[in-house]
RNA sequence: CGGGGUGUAGCAUAGUGGUAGUGUACGCGCUUUGGGAGCGCGUGGUCCGAGUUCGAUUCUCGGCACCCCGACCA
């Protein structure tokens, strides 16, 4: 994408009102605008990494079997009525003013709405089990939102729900969704933490929590960090400097960010809605569920609040909205400029000269604004974070190069032209911390 | 929902009971071109309502918004 095509410029001070890191970085960026307390549009740019997020939550949960799918975020009372959780009123009242039943509730969570759908297409255990997600927005009525983009009234969220036809069935779902949770936080540069936390009402036995550490974290985490065993400290008997119960290790504590958790539900919505299963011998069953979320705009919060400098963001490569971020600096000779935008071409998976032709390439933000001085290009650069910058000027096009820095590094290195494309190849150019 | 703080231009800020100032951004012109470059000209503003007052952006009351702490968080 060409800078000068971009909808949002980058700001040279963050908003007065906004204190968390991620707030702050992400206003500058030009990756979100805040419409409303806890309600964000996500801009071009913030868009592009909620979509690298989304691509690498799908190929996860594709790998486990699961299959996408969108329900209504507008949720009829019935659903809500049949298992009580109209009346927790988490979710707002809408379309009610011209009706005093109020017959509708924007969506916070989608059991009853699955279960219902489910019903119908579920009754044997041949039908067992299954796996289904959506990628939607959720709605909270949060008393009080905050901290950016990490407690919103209105968020993005990966929800999904599990089939089964025994409990066995589903803690070995159970296991496999944990796996899958902590590639999806790995592949976006993140460490996270099992952690152990209170069941609800609504599950069968304690949840689980993958807690990633940050100071802003509303959650207080006691951890072993020679076995990684954690437990939430809403639950926790573990004392800090204590021994761990698994491996003798000793027991920390850290405010951490929950990304993500997963629920054994067993058979109480499936109770509600009448969703059975005849097993081998004709016998009718309640179906046993799982469900399990992770929060993808907080996701982008977190990563955000880990990966910063003073200058702003580092984004870990598999979430960049972009791979490379092309800076041209203004001169007098227009060959500058002219080399500037063949490199974009070369490098750009669609290259403005091979229209129609897909080949291999990099996703390349090109800074081509010829009213930009060097300072200016180089300060977006660093705000917006992106994991490479190569650099064209009248300096490296004497020498048929470019400078190519990576954003965690304070030096780039001059590479001829031709091994541009090279650079790209060799991941380990492309930095990550994990 | 309780407590605290803050509301002045797109953004960041100063100041005043009497014509609202600066930086930046934006527009125009010229000069610049490897870390938010320079000079000149220009556009643009007191959260809303009521009250006190000759006069309120400033004082009083009410409201709203945002941020922070707490409670809450399937």
């Amino acid at each position: 994408m060409r800078q000068s095509q971009l909808f949002t410029k980058t700001l040279k001070e963050a908003p007065a009102d906004e204190t968390a890191v991620n707030a702050k970085l992400l206003a500058r960026g030009g990756f979100v605008y805040k419409n409303s307390a806890g309600v964000y549009s996500y801009l071009p740019l913030g868009w592009r990494v909620i979509e690298k997020i989304n691509k690498i939550i799908r190929e996860e949960m594709n790998a486990i079997g699961g299959v996408e799918m969108l329900m209504p975020a507008l949720v009829d009372r019935k659903y809500l009525e049949q298992t009580d959780r109209f009346k927790l009123d988490v979710g707002f009242d809408v379309l009610g003013k011209k009706d005093k039943k109020a017959p509708y509730a924007l969506g916070w969570t989608h059991e009853e709405v699955l279960t219902a759908i489910a019903s119908k297409y579920i009754s044997s255990y041949k039908d067992l089990p299954k796996a289904i997600y959506q990628i939607q927005t959720k709605f909270r009525n949060e008393a009080r939102a905050k901290s950016g983009i990490l407690r919103g009234r209105e968020f993005l969220m990966k929800d999904l729900y599990s089939f089964h036809v025994s409990e066995e069935d589903l803690f070995a779902y159970y296991e496999k969704v944990k796996e899958a949770y902590f590639n999806v936080f790995k592949r976006c540069g993140l460490d996270t933490y099992y952690a152990l936390a209170s069941g609800g009402e609504f599950t069968i036995s304690n949840t689980h929590e993958f807690q990633a550490f940050a100071d802003v974290g509303e959650d207080t985490i006691l951890y072993c960090s020679q076995c990684r065993y954690a437990e939430n400290s809403e639950i926790s008997k573990l004392k800090e400097g204590g021994k761990c119960p698994n491996c003798e290790g000793n027991i920390s504590k850290s405010n951490a960010i929950e990304v993500g958790n997963i629920f054994p539900l067993g058979t109480k919505y499936s109770e509600a809605f009448g969703l059975e299963f005849q097993d081998e011998e004709g016998k009718k069953k309640p179906v046993v569920m799982g469900s399990y979320g992770i929060g993808v705009s907080r996701l982008m919060g977190t990563v955000v609040e880990i990966y910063h400098d003073k200058n702003g963001i580092l984004w870990p490569k598999e979430v960049a909205p972009f791979d490379a971020h092309l800076i041209y600096i203004p001169s007098r000779d227009s060959n500058v400029k002219k080399a500037a935008d063949k490199l974009y071409d070369l490098l750009s998976p669609y290259g403005g000269s091979l229209v129609g032709r897909q080949k291999e390439g990099v996703e390349v933000l090109y800074d081509d604004r010829a009213d930009s001085t060097a300072g200016e290009k180089f300060a977006d650069a660093d705000v917006i974070g992106l994991p490479m910058r190569v650099v064209m000027s009248e300096r490296t096009l004497e020498e048929d190069s470019v400078e190519v820095k990576e954003r965690d590094s304070d030096s780039g290195k001059i590479i001829k032209l031709e091994d541009v494309p090279k650079c790209f190849q060799n991941s380990s150019a492309i930095f990550q911390k994990t």
